[in-house]
DNA sequence: TTGCAAATGTGAGCTTTCCTCATCTTTTTG
DNA sequence: CAAAAAGATGAGGAAAGCTCACATTTGCAA
């Protein structure tokens, strides 16, 4: 599963130790990046030794380091692009909403899409459910839940101008936070319910949302 | 802060290497858990090393591994604790409950009493806000989950006979697994933000429980 | 083309930390 | 009181992250 689709946008969490401008530079990097995505598939982000990355990248262990300062930075920039497509679904989910009937409808089906990623993508359950140990992933996650949160916000003040602003952006926050929670939460337990938890997180939310 | 008030219950996580039977060692294996809760509370359990709890609890390192066969195993036993902990009081908060009214009042002060638990004490921010990459202790939050979930789902049941089991069960475990996620991300934030994330929290969930 | 500086690549091995085990001491028990 | 069981010790094995002194390749100006 070497390809992942997911483009070729650089890491930039913390700023790497050198960034790569020739061509070739920039193939082993892809290269690094997609050994690390098989190992954590295979293995989980945990088990994945940094001999290994280098090895199965056909690269030396000072390369890889060169490019990564330390093992966290090689899954926070995973953890990046997954975000950045995440944001971006949503967002795309979002955005033509004009009542509240269509954001019910579109929040419900941005949630059930979410999911699927979340049920698809193995590195993407391993860096969510596992390895949260490590700061700059807490940083990310919370990162991630304010720009959603502000998505969703935008939709809710532009449908219900008679909101309190900052109520609505906390609410918007939570809401999209504990998504994120339902979603760990719903992996970790039996498929079947897995679906039932994320139902009931959808009904719970969305009665409020819907509130006036 | 040697001494937690957490009483003297032994540990039983994932079976000791050795059950300490006298009092010598039983006395030990206490020092060795406050040498661990002093070390969490200065700089994480992450940063904890097996030789500094050893050192401080005045303990060679093979007495430590003779009672905790890993270095999860001694912060599982704390977990488990203050686990047992909160359990015991949110099931006093929610035992004498006998209307609607009632469980919203008790609801509340019961969150506000958790997050106050959380503020409160080190050791159980470090591990459920970090430390979340061990497979052990995912395991321990979720059954926490369940067991939560259960005493809340008692209730609404005992209250709204009419309702459907499954789904107040379902929804019961997800409102206090989020509980925990809300908990966490208040945290993670500024304390007025917190509060008013608890708040926000607090607010949707009574709306769904209340409903009828 | 050529030569040189900057960029890139290498891997032996240092460091840190978890954990084991052979051996010694203390307590309990028949 | 002697044997057996429980408890205690700490040097050192092992695994993995990471460094650094040195080798190679590339881009570019003369």
């Amino acid at each position: 599963m070497g390809e992942n689709g997911l483009g070729t946008m650089t890491h930039s969490v913390l700023a790497a130790r050198r960034m790569p401008t020739q061509k070739r530079s920039r193939e082993r990097v892809e290269r690094m990046l997609s050994a690390a995505t098989a190992l954590i598939e295979k293995a989980g982000s945990d088990a994945m030794k940094m001999s290994e990355v280098a090895e199965r990248a056909g690269v030396s262990i000072g390369s890889l380091y060169q490019y990564f300062p330390d093992k966290t930075a090689i899954i926070a920039t995973l953890a990046e692009r997954y975000n950045a497509m995440s944001c971006h679904c949503i967002g795309q989910g979002l955005a033509g909403v004009q009542s509240m009937a269509a954001l019910r409808d579109a929040f419900s089906d941005l949630i059930d899409t979410y999911y699927a990623m979340f049920l698809a993508e193995p590195v993407m359950r391993d860096i969510w459910s596992g390895t949260q140990a490590d700061k700059a992933l807490c940083a990310m996650e919370l990162e991630q839940g304010r720009v959603l949160g502000k998505m969703l916000a935008d939709v809710v003040i532009r449908l219900k101008p008679a909101a309190e602003a900052d109520d609505v952006a906390t609410k918007a926050f939570l809401v999209m936070h504990l998504g994120e929670a339902t979603m760990r939460l719903a992996i970790a337990t039996e498929r079947k319910e897995g679906q039932a938890i994320v139902d009931a997180y959808k009904q719970m939310v969305l009665a409020d949302l819907l509130a006036d």
